[in-house]
DNA sequence: ATAACTGCAAAACATTTGCATACAG
DNA sequence: CTGTATGCAAATGTTTTGCAGTTAT
């Protein structure tokens, strides 16, 4: 296991060191730790979350440096940005993962990801039609889980 | 047009008093000022752009009563909130609208709208694999328009 | 060398909250 | 009457910013 993980380490390692350089930006020892603790992680996390776990592992950071690690880290791809209901933003490593989209439990908040091809061909049809360069998309369905162990249930079914 | 216009707020408005007795909650006249400046609105506004339109009305209102009864009007589904990438979460009237979704050029920040009837196939059979009462989904396409008049189209073309 | 980056703390920002007053039912 | 809603201003919580000091290149 560690095999995949250091070669996966390497791998994003190279992609934002080349980004850095595209840009003439500098190479930063809390950038790449930052790039680290993103890819420890998993599944969603928010800028504060990291910035915890960083300081947590002798590594010292700055909340600011670490938002701005995210946005380069977003824009060269290897990391993804979504604003579910709150106004806190959640981010999540995206290297060699596959293309997901989310649903989301209005009850207990639990996440689940789905893949449907469907979205890309709607994707295409969409740019088509508006002659738009379609980067990405966030697509997320809100409900309720119908589990036993879903928190909160007794509370909606009272709201509502 | 006032026909359809007042027909519309006639609608709007038995609905909004009928989730109000229903729940209980008063019928003020705040609440309904809120109801018919959302629906006087086009397209989407934020809550700040439409405490201003209220004051710029002669009605007085706080802050704090805006942000409440849009709450309410997203409850009785009368008012959509979504999120776009900014912090700022956005509003539009709903009643009688198709159901929509979303194209936004990362350039010029324009909204376009669109709809596909494969989303609704994609939203069922995802109920159906999670066992998820599904109420309500947003699918928004973050790309650039290839308008000649998209303002910020050069620095883009910069940036990347 | 030198321009870019960092940390820190203050600022900015949208939204929420507490409390005294007003008012719908 | 009575409890709910309002306005105001202060509080909240996340993200951004300014600046002096550091550091990669």
């Amino acid at each position: 296991m560690p095999e995949l993980a250091t070669e996966q380490k390497e791998s994003v390692h190279r992609i934002f060191a080349d980004f850095l350089k595209a840009r003439g930006q500098r190479q930063t020892p809390e950038r790449f730790a930052v790039l680290d603790a993103v890819y420890a992680e998993q599944g969603h996390f928010d800028a504060d979350e990291l910035y915890v776990v960083l300081l947590g592992g002798n590594v010292k950071v700055s909340r600011a440096t670490v938002y701005n690690t995210l946005e380069l880290l977003c824009e060269c791809q290897l990391v993804a940005k979504h604003q579910f209901g709150n106004k806190q933003s959640k981010y999540e490593a995206a290297y060699s993962y596959w293309q997901h989209d989310h649903l989301i439990c209005m009850d207990c908040n639990e996440l689940f990801e789905f893949c449907d091809p469907r979205i890309q061909s709607i994707q295409e049809m969409v740019a088509d039609i508006f002659q738009f360069d379609i980067r990405h998309h966030s697509l997320h369905m809100y409900g309720r889980c119908r589990r036993e162990a879903c928190p909160n249930r007794e509370a909606s079914e009272n709201g509502a």
